[in-house]
DNA sequence: TCTGAGTTTATATCTAGTCTAAACAGGCAT
DNA sequence: ATGCCTGTTTAGACTAGATATAAACTCAGA
Protein backbone atom coordinates (compact mmCIF):
# COMPACT_ATOMS: atom_id res chain seq x y z
CA UNK A 1 0.00 0.00 0.00
CA UNK A 2 2.80 2.26 1.13
CA UNK A 3 5.81 1.37 -0.84
CA UNK A 4 7.10 3.91 -3.54
CA UNK A 5 5.57 6.94 -1.61
CA UNK A 6 8.92 7.61 0.67
CA UNK A 7 7.25 6.29 3.41
CA UNK A 8 9.64 4.48 6.10
CA UNK A 9 7.84 2.02 7.67
CA UNK A 10 7.65 1.88 11.57
CA UNK A 11 5.87 -0.65 13.86
CA UNK A 12 3.04 2.42 14.57
CA UNK A 13 2.50 3.34 10.63
CA UNK A 14 2.27 -0.26 9.93
CA UNK A 15 -0.23 -1.26 12.97
CA UNK A 16 -2.09 2.23 11.86
CA UNK A 17 -2.16 1.03 8.14
CA UNK A 18 -3.40 -2.53 9.02
CA UNK A 19 -6.22 -1.33 10.91
CA UNK A 20 -7.22 1.28 8.21
CA UNK A 21 -7.26 -1.39 5.93
CA UNK A 22 -9.47 -4.10 7.97
CA UNK A 23 -11.76 -1.44 8.80
CA UNK A 24 -14.79 -0.61 7.10
CA UNK A 25 -17.15 1.88 9.33
CA UNK A 26 -15.05 5.26 8.90
CA UNK A 27 -13.26 5.23 12.35
CA UNK A 28 -12.01 8.60 13.79
CA UNK A 29 -8.61 9.50 14.53
CA UNK A 30 -9.47 8.17 18.13
CA UNK A 31 -11.17 5.03 17.32
CA UNK A 32 -7.71 4.84 15.39
CA UNK A 33 -5.07 5.41 18.37
CA UNK A 34 -7.51 3.05 20.29
CA UNK A 35 -6.98 0.26 18.24
CA UNK A 36 -3.57 0.85 17.26
CA UNK A 37 -2.55 1.12 21.06
CA UNK A 38 -3.94 -2.37 21.76
CA UNK A 39 -1.51 -3.35 20.31
CA UNK A 40 1.89 -0.73 20.47
CA UNK A 41 0.59 0.46 23.81
CA UNK A 42 1.91 4.28 23.90
CA UNK A 43 1.43 5.34 20.86
CA UNK A 44 1.15 9.13 21.01
CA UNK A 45 -1.69 11.05 19.91
CA UNK A 46 0.54 13.14 17.42
CA UNK A 47 1.83 9.82 15.89
CA UNK A 48 -1.60 8.69 15.01
CA UNK A 49 -2.24 12.56 13.50
CA UNK A 50 1.04 12.87 11.55
CA UNK A 51 0.61 9.35 10.38
CA UNK A 52 -2.94 10.17 8.77
CA UNK A 53 -2.25 13.35 7.50
CA UNK A 54 0.84 11.67 5.72
CA UNK A 55 -1.29 9.27 4.22
CA UNK A 56 -3.90 11.59 3.31
CA UNK A 57 -1.27 13.92 1.32
CA UNK A 58 -0.20 10.42 -0.18
CA UNK A 59 -3.57 9.72 -2.17
CA UNK A 60 -3.78 6.25 0.33
CA UNK A 61 -7.07 7.39 2.66
CA UNK A 62 -9.72 10.22 2.37
CA UNK A 63 -11.15 11.91 5.11
CA UNK A 64 -15.31 11.41 4.84
CA UNK A 65 -16.25 14.50 6.75
CA UNK A 66 -14.35 17.51 7.42
CA UNK A 67 -13.99 18.45 10.93
CA UNK A 68 -13.96 22.29 11.97
CA UNK A 69 -16.35 24.51 13.11
CA UNK A 70 -20.21 23.90 12.23
CA UNK A 71 -21.27 26.36 9.72
CA UNK A 72 -25.28 28.07 9.77
CA UNK A 73 -27.12 28.81 6.87
CA UNK A 74 -30.29 30.77 7.04
CA UNK A 75 -32.04 29.18 3.74
CA UNK A 76 -33.41 25.77 4.68
CA UNK A 77 -34.85 25.22 0.60
CA UNK A 78 -33.08 22.37 -0.84
CA UNK A 79 -30.09 23.44 -2.25
CA UNK A 80 -26.40 22.23 -2.17
CA UNK A 81 -23.27 23.49 -1.65
CA UNK A 82 -20.19 24.67 -3.27
CA UNK A 83 -16.58 24.44 -1.32
CA UNK A 84 -13.92 26.43 -2.56
CA UNK A 85 -10.68 24.56 -1.87
CA UNK A 86 -8.31 27.73 -1.75
CA UNK A 87 -10.23 30.10 0.32
CA UNK A 88 -12.97 27.90 1.95
CA UNK A 89 -15.54 30.39 0.91
CA UNK A 90 -19.01 28.03 1.08
CA UNK A 91 -21.96 28.98 -1.78
CA UNK A 92 -24.93 27.87 -2.48
CA UNK A 93 -25.79 25.91 -5.83
CA UNK A 94 -29.22 26.21 -6.92
CA UNK A 95 -30.70 22.60 -6.88
CA UNK A 96 -31.48 22.67 -10.49
CA UNK A 97 -27.92 23.48 -11.43
CA UNK A 98 -27.11 19.88 -10.39
CA UNK A 99 -28.16 17.17 -12.19
CA UNK A 100 -30.21 16.43 -9.36
CA UNK A 101 -29.34 13.31 -7.64
CA UNK A 102 -32.86 11.32 -7.63
CA UNK A 103 -33.43 7.97 -5.45
CA UNK A 104 -36.69 6.78 -3.51
CA UNK A 105 -37.34 6.93 -0.25
CA UNK A 106 -35.34 3.64 0.46
CA UNK A 107 -31.83 2.65 -0.25
CA UNK A 108 -31.52 -0.97 -0.08
CA UNK A 109 -32.11 -1.49 3.40
CA UNK A 110 -31.86 1.88 4.60
CA UNK A 111 -34.55 4.91 5.01
CA UNK A 112 -33.47 8.10 3.25
CA UNK A 113 -34.65 11.15 4.88
CA UNK A 114 -32.40 13.71 3.21
CA UNK A 115 -29.10 14.31 1.02
CA UNK A 116 -26.73 16.91 0.50
CA UNK A 117 -24.31 17.50 -2.53
CA UNK A 118 -20.69 19.09 -1.52
CA UNK A 119 -19.02 20.09 -4.67
CA UNK A 120 -15.53 21.26 -4.10
CA UNK A 121 -13.15 23.41 -6.35
CA UNK A 122 -11.70 26.80 -7.00
CA UNK A 123 -14.37 29.69 -6.79
CA UNK A 124 -13.84 32.33 -9.47
CA UNK A 125 -11.54 34.28 -7.58
CA UNK A 126 -9.50 31.57 -6.28
CA UNK A 127 -8.43 30.23 -10.26
CA UNK B 1 -39.24 34.07 11.17
CA UNK B 2 -39.75 33.14 15.36
CA UNK B 3 -43.55 33.77 15.86
CA UNK B 4 -45.42 30.83 16.54
CA UNK B 5 -42.18 28.93 17.70
CA UNK B 6 -43.06 29.66 21.19
CA UNK B 7 -39.66 31.21 21.41
CA UNK B 8 -39.53 34.40 23.78
CA UNK B 9 -37.34 37.25 21.66
CA UNK B 10 -34.52 39.32 23.79
CA UNK B 11 -32.42 41.40 21.99
CA UNK B 12 -29.60 38.86 21.75
CA UNK B 13 -31.64 36.19 19.70
CA UNK B 14 -32.67 39.21 17.68
CA UNK B 15 -29.36 40.11 17.41
CA UNK B 16 -29.13 36.83 15.91
CA UNK B 17 -31.34 35.95 13.59
CA UNK B 18 -31.11 39.42 11.65
CA UNK B 19 -27.24 38.30 11.15
CA UNK B 20 -28.39 35.35 9.83
CA UNK B 21 -30.81 36.40 7.79
CA UNK B 22 -28.69 39.06 6.35
CA UNK B 23 -25.79 36.58 6.15
CA UNK B 24 -24.95 34.74 2.58
CA UNK B 25 -22.12 33.09 3.35
CA UNK B 26 -22.71 30.41 6.20
CA UNK B 27 -21.05 32.16 9.10
CA UNK B 28 -20.18 29.76 12.10
CA UNK B 29 -21.01 29.87 15.89
CA UNK B 30 -17.56 32.56 15.96
CA UNK B 31 -19.01 34.94 12.95
CA UNK B 32 -22.18 35.16 14.53
CA UNK B 33 -20.28 36.06 18.60
CA UNK B 34 -18.19 38.56 16.91
CA UNK B 35 -21.20 40.03 14.79
CA UNK B 36 -23.84 40.29 17.36
CA UNK B 37 -21.11 41.29 20.20
CA UNK B 38 -20.48 45.06 18.00
CA UNK B 39 -24.35 45.76 18.48
CA UNK B 40 -24.53 43.62 22.08
CA UNK B 41 -21.19 43.47 23.54
CA UNK B 42 -20.87 40.59 26.46
CA UNK B 43 -23.08 38.26 24.56
CA UNK B 44 -22.01 35.37 26.10
CA UNK B 45 -20.86 32.22 23.75
CA UNK B 46 -23.51 29.64 25.55
CA UNK B 47 -26.39 32.52 24.38
CA UNK B 48 -25.26 32.15 21.05
CA UNK B 49 -24.93 28.34 20.79
CA UNK B 50 -28.24 28.18 22.68
CA UNK B 51 -29.82 30.45 20.38
CA UNK B 52 -28.61 28.44 17.62
CA UNK B 53 -29.23 24.55 18.28
CA UNK B 54 -32.43 25.90 19.17
CA UNK B 55 -33.05 27.45 15.96
CA UNK B 56 -31.86 24.69 14.41
CA UNK B 57 -34.58 22.78 16.52
CA UNK B 58 -37.20 24.84 14.88
CA UNK B 59 -35.93 24.10 11.47
CA UNK B 60 -35.57 27.70 11.09
CA UNK B 61 -31.64 27.47 9.92
CA UNK B 62 -29.83 24.32 8.50
CA UNK B 63 -26.14 22.99 9.92
CA UNK B 64 -24.60 23.21 6.62
CA UNK B 65 -21.34 21.19 7.76
CA UNK B 66 -21.55 18.92 11.02
CA UNK B 67 -18.52 19.52 12.91
CA UNK B 68 -17.38 16.55 15.17
CA UNK B 69 -14.59 14.17 14.44
CA UNK B 70 -12.46 13.60 10.71
CA UNK B 71 -13.41 10.06 9.64
CA UNK B 72 -10.88 8.20 7.62
CA UNK B 73 -11.90 5.95 4.91
CA UNK B 74 -9.00 3.85 2.91
CA UNK B 75 -11.37 3.47 -0.02
CA UNK B 76 -10.24 6.05 -2.42
CA UNK B 77 -12.66 5.49 -4.86
CA UNK B 78 -15.62 7.32 -6.01
CA UNK B 79 -18.44 6.28 -4.02
CA UNK B 80 -20.39 8.22 -1.50
CA UNK B 81 -21.95 8.19 2.09
CA UNK B 82 -25.06 7.35 4.05
CA UNK B 83 -24.91 8.57 7.71
CA UNK B 84 -27.89 6.61 10.30
CA UNK B 85 -29.63 9.69 12.15
CA UNK B 86 -30.13 7.29 15.00
CA UNK B 87 -26.57 5.46 15.24
CA UNK B 88 -23.99 7.74 13.14
CA UNK B 89 -22.98 4.79 11.57
CA UNK B 90 -21.09 5.92 8.56
CA UNK B 91 -21.66 3.18 5.46
CA UNK B 92 -20.20 3.66 2.03
CA UNK B 93 -22.58 3.76 -0.96
CA UNK B 94 -21.14 2.55 -4.06
CA UNK B 95 -21.83 5.31 -7.13
CA UNK B 96 -24.37 2.72 -9.14
CA UNK B 97 -26.56 3.02 -6.31
CA UNK B 98 -27.31 6.73 -6.76
CA UNK B 99 -28.45 8.87 -9.60
CA UNK B 100 -25.07 10.08 -10.33
CA UNK B 101 -24.61 13.69 -10.01
CA UNK B 102 -23.55 14.79 -13.62
CA UNK B 103 -22.04 18.01 -13.85
CA UNK B 104 -19.31 19.10 -16.17
CA UNK B 105 -16.07 20.53 -14.86
CA UNK B 106 -17.39 23.79 -14.67
CA UNK B 107 -20.58 25.27 -12.23
CA UNK B 108 -21.27 28.72 -13.67
CA UNK B 109 -17.62 30.33 -12.82
CA UNK B 110 -16.73 27.62 -10.33
CA UNK B 111 -14.18 24.71 -11.31
CA UNK B 112 -15.42 22.19 -10.06
CA UNK B 113 -12.68 19.34 -8.50
CA UNK B 114 -14.76 16.54 -7.10
CA UNK B 115 -18.11 16.24 -5.50
CA UNK B 116 -19.37 14.15 -2.72
CA UNK B 117 -22.97 12.76 -1.82
CA UNK B 118 -23.86 12.78 2.32
CA UNK B 119 -26.80 10.64 2.31
CA UNK B 120 -29.42 10.76 5.81
CA UNK B 121 -31.76 9.02 7.38
CA UNK B 122 -32.16 5.51 9.19
CA UNK B 123 -30.43 2.66 8.74
CA UNK B 124 -31.64 -1.05 8.73
CA UNK B 125 -31.08 -1.33 12.72
CA UNK B 126 -32.50 1.88 13.36
CA UNK B 127 -35.68 1.82 11.30
C1' DT C 1 -44.53 44.40 45.11
C1' DC C 2 -43.59 39.61 44.91
C1' DT C 3 -42.89 35.37 42.58
C1' DG C 4 -41.19 32.21 39.37
C1' DA C 5 -40.21 30.61 34.79
C1' DG C 6 -37.13 31.40 31.48
C1' DT C 7 -32.73 33.79 29.90
C1' DT C 8 -28.07 35.31 30.21
C1' DT C 9 -23.65 35.27 32.09
C1' DA C 10 -19.20 33.58 33.84
C1' DT C 11 -16.72 29.83 34.53
C1' DA C 12 -15.31 25.21 34.15
C1' DT C 13 -15.02 21.37 31.37
C1' DC C 14 -14.65 18.42 27.32
C1' DT C 15 -13.15 16.83 22.77
C1' DA C 16 -10.46 17.19 18.61
C1' DG C 17 -6.38 18.43 16.88
C1' DT C 18 -1.73 20.85 16.56
C1' DC C 19 2.83 22.50 18.17
C1' DT C 20 7.21 22.18 20.43
C1' DA C 21 11.14 20.30 22.34
C1' DA C 22 13.55 16.49 23.82
C1' DA C 23 14.63 11.69 23.42
C1' DC C 24 15.30 7.97 20.37
C1' DA C 25 16.58 4.91 16.24
C1' DG C 26 18.78 3.65 12.09
C1' DG C 27 21.84 4.50 8.13
C1' DC C 28 26.22 6.00 6.60
C1' DA C 29 30.95 7.80 6.66
C1' DT C 30 35.06 7.62 9.02
C1' DA D 1 32.99 0.21 16.30
C1' DT D 2 32.16 5.28 16.85
C1' DG D 3 30.02 9.39 15.83
C1' DC D 4 26.96 12.11 13.12
C1' DC D 5 22.78 13.18 10.62
C1' DT D 6 18.13 12.64 9.49
C1' DG D 7 13.80 11.43 10.51
C1' DT D 8 10.39 9.46 14.10
C1' DT D 9 8.21 9.17 18.43
C1' DT D 10 6.93 10.87 22.73
C1' DA D 11 5.15 13.84 26.44
C1' DG D 12 3.15 17.71 27.44
C1' DA D 13 1.41 22.24 26.54
C1' DC D 14 -1.69 24.56 23.90
C1' DT D 15 -5.71 26.07 20.76
C1' DA D 16 -10.36 25.95 18.95
C1' DG D 17 -15.03 24.54 19.04
C1' DA D 18 -18.65 23.35 21.85
C1' DT D 19 -21.22 22.09 26.12
C1' DA D 20 -22.54 21.89 31.24
C1' DT D 21 -23.43 24.11 35.47
C1' DA D 22 -24.78 27.32 38.65
C1' DA D 23 -25.65 31.94 39.93
C1' DA D 24 -27.60 36.31 38.61
C1' DC D 25 -30.90 38.72 36.04
C1' DT D 26 -35.48 39.98 33.65
C1' DC D 27 -40.05 40.50 33.19
C1' DA D 28 -44.96 39.04 32.93
C1' DG D 29 -48.64 38.04 35.85
C1' DA D 30 -50.78 37.39 40.53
Amino acid sequence: MVDGYGLKMTPQRRAIIEFLQSSVDHPTAEDIMNAVNERFPMTSRPTVYNTLNWLKGSGLINEVFEGGAVRYDPNTSPHHHFVCRRCRVVQDIEPELVDAVSFGTRLGDKKVESFQVTIRGLCQKCQ
